[in-house]
DNA sequence: ATACAAACTAAGAACTATTCTTATTTTATA
DNA sequence: TATAAAATAAGAATAGTTCTTAGTTTGTAT
């Protein structure tokens, strides 16, 4: 398969970098649709190609998909209150890789993907 | 609400007890019928209530929910080639813990969950 | 022990997120 | 510029999960 270049496609691209955060793919279609018009078939199917593309990370939530823009390795952490995923950026946690990396069950870590979950900072206060 | 004892749900349990890794609902409908007759519908209530009453936990993976019989704080590998989700022993994963700690976003580390996807070391060697 | 209310069940209908189908349009290449 | 491959929109189909309903079981208070 040869993918070709294609208006929407590049239309979900950019749209995925002006994100600072992860989207489903039913806020992508609204945020689309706000001013162009693409089907939400369109939608999944890109969002399939360009994980398959590995330049986004497709990432399974309680409630459902949620695309990351990058497959850059970074870690997440998923609060159970707002179901908001959020990033972590401290770099101190390729000590966590170094940690893992000595379990036996583990052949190769590809994506170094981490979720932890709990309550974020903001829901906590409440 | 206040739940009541069910044969089901006990039906339920045990079945989980008796698992050494991780069920979907599918297969856990499919395992207890094979002796008892028992609803899907049952299955999936029950296991909510489960989830609820924090006996059980509910982990989404790319392929669907997954069933873990426990909450207690331990880490899990994901195979994407054979989609398999593993645990991980090494009791050494506390220095994740209080690596993660120092991360702003986070308030609180309810479950410590981690799940981290990359390739078995079976699947490595086919 | 019995009656009552609340929670439970099975069976299948309903719902919803995702994928598939089809007829048509766009893209890349020769 | 013609052709083949891949793309699109729109809506039908699929599948996993939840909801509905009528009837059953469970726990509590008398």
């Amino acid at each position: 398969m040869v993918y070709k270049a294609s208006k929407q496609r590049e239309l979900i691209v950019s749209h995925l970098r002006d994100m600072d955060g992860h989207i489903s793919a039913e806020q992508l279609f609204k945020r689309i649709n706000e001013s162009q018009k693409i089907s939400l078939a369109t939608i999944y199917r890109n969002l399939g190609i360009l994980v398959e593309l590995k330049e986004i990370k497709k990432i399974p939530l309680d409630d459902g998909f949620v695309y990351d823009k990058t497959c850059a390795p970074h870690y997440h952490f998923y609060c159970d209150t707002c179901a908001t995923l959020f990033d972590l950026e401290n770099t101190d946690l390729v000590k966590v890789h170094q940690t893992l990396q000595t379990e036996s069950v583990i052949g190769e870590i590809d994506t170094y993907e981490v979720t932890i979950k709990g309550t974020c900072i903001n829901c906590k206060k409440n």
